[in-house]
RNA sequence: GGAGAGGUGGGUGAGUGGCUGAAACCAACGGUUUGCUAAACCGUCAUAGUGGGACAACUGCUAUCGAGGGUUCGAAUCCCUCCCUCUCCGCCA
């Protein structure tokens, strides 16, 4: 959520931020029903102050033993009056809330203006000084993940899809083992290496945490619902992680704050059916380990940075090729102010795949959220903290790319090293 | 699923219709005292909206005692609905 008084003050900047971010808002009915809740407190605002002050003095006169019919008959119909404007009060504000839950984030200063992934801008691409797979001397044409994931009995595809529909992966065997080895050494990276703190959030979720985040009102249709319960699969851990601190007033010194977090995410993907489906492209449920910071509004473009390079860590330790991209403003996500996606290599698709995308969401999920600190001591007044998240990462994308890079030309996968004390074995075969 | 209990400020916890935005205590913060620490004492100690003011200091008003509605001149206090938490029993991983 926009600050109001920043949509009041600059409202063309605005106006131009959502137009970058090729969303709809409109600005001006905003300022309109602005200025209509403003006229409506200051008139109730007035009516109830004389209303406090007579009930007063009736209890003064009634102590004194005097008649103070005249008076309280004077009040009832200011009562009536104050109850009709409180519900147009009500109504408006509510209006006025919609409008400022359905306004995106504007994007910082250094996002590129544009439209598509085509405007997205490489920042940097990093590829391992050797493979963990050998493939580059071979002859044998590269295998995909699905042709490997069969071969090797480790991903099982068709009975996925028996049990709950397709995009719901199996895995088996060594897939399972390496699918668990991924999710334990990357939070123990973050967790010993980055120093981020290790929480294991529920997996579902009430409204107002996706409220809190941004997901809701706008994502209705591409999350999964539990209907009876009024609760949510959550198709992200930055969910509950970001929703830990919702409506409190964070001490100085728990900002700024580091949580990793693995969980399940499930996404419905409504409308994107025939795009990517095949394989572990684009599922309905996946594995991610997830980093949130709660930080300080002068420093979270640094946090920002220091965040990708802890996910960058990762795909260093296991060899995976890739580029990170910042994405142009028309590419950015609703909430976000200034995204980074990281895309790894995978030789067997011949495609870059998006792995981890590394946000910060300055001031608008914590303003939604309502999260604050205070910044400078225990009697300093509360601000919003600025939430950022990034993928770190998720498995189903890392595993492509890893089955493919680390394959030999025999059609075995190698497991790197630094997974190898998590599998408990170094080939697959 | 059955039966109960309860939701008040950072915490504990008073408060059953009007000088209660809310006692007291603890914590925290500032200070006095002190060789240092401790103790003691004094003081400060919510958030938001809206207006004045220089979008300052400061200050007026309004709101907030789980949420919403009702009764009343007036509600933390009475009534209704909902939400949440806890305890016991049953069932179950």
């Amino acid at each position: 959520m926009l600050d109001l008084k920043r949509i009041r003050e600059f409202p063309d900047d605005i106006r131009r931020g959502i137009q970058d971010k090729h969303e709809r808002g409109d600005v001006d009915a905003v300022l309109d029903i602005d200025r209509r809740r403003r006229e409506i407190i200051a008139g109730v605002d007035q009516l109830k102050n004389t209303r406090n002050v007579v009930s007063q003095e009736i209890a003064r006169m009634k102590k004194a033993g005097e008649d103070a019919s005249s008076r309280i008959e004077e009040m009832k119909g200011v009562s009536d009056t104050i109850k009709s404007m409180d519900e147009e009060l009500r109504t408006v504000e509510e209006q006025l809330r919609e409008m400022l839950l359905s306004l995106p984030n504007i994007s910082h200063d250094s996002v590129p203006v544009g439209e598509s992934d085509a405007d997205n801008v490489e920042v940097r691409s990093w590829i391992p000084e050797h493979t963990v797979g050998i493939n580059e001397e071979s002859d044998e044409p590269l295998r995909d993940h699905i042709e490997l994931g069969k071969k090797l009995g480790i991903l099982d595809f068709d009975r996925g899809a028996k049990l709950s529909g397709s995009g719901f992966p199996l895995y088996t065997g060594a897939g399972a083992t390496l699918e668990r080895a991924l999710i334990n050494f990357m939070i123990d990276v973050h967790r010993n290496e980055h120093g981020y703190r290790e929480v294991f959030p529920p997996f579902v979720v009430n409204t107002a945490s996706m409220y809190g985040t941004g997901q809701l009102p706008k994502m209705t249709e591409d999350m999964y619902r539990c209907a009876d319960d009024d609760l949510y699969l959550i198709p992200t851990a930055e969910v509950p992680i970001t929703n830990m601190y919702r409506d409190e007033i964070l001490d100085t010194e728990q900002v700024p704050s580091y949580f990793c977090g693995y969980s399940a995410c499930f996404r419905r993907e409504a409308g994107s059916y025939g795009k990517q489906t095949k394989g572990f492209l684009r599922v309905h449920q996946f594995n991610k380990v997830e980093l949130v910071k709660f930080a300080r509004p002068e420093n979270s473009y640094d946090e920002l940075e220091k965040l990708v390079a802890d996910v960058e860590k990762i795909l260093q330790l296991l060899h995976i090729p890739y580029r990170v991209r910042l994405l142009c403003t028309g590419d950015t996500s609703f909430s976000s102010a200034k995204t980074y996606d990281l895309e790894v290599w995978a030789p067997g698709e011949e495609a870059w795949l998006e792995a981890s995308s590394c946000s910060n969401f300055e001031d608008f999920q914590a303003r939604r959220a309502n999260i604050r600190f205070r910044p400078d001591g225990p009697k300093s007044k509360p601000e919003f903290v600025h939430t950022l998240n990034g993928s770190g990462l998720a498995t189903s994308r890392l595993m492509v790319a890893l089955l493919e890079n680390c394959q030999t030309p025999e059609g075995t996968v190698v497991v790197p090293k630094v997974l190898q004390p998590y599998t408990g074995f170094a080939v697959i075969d």
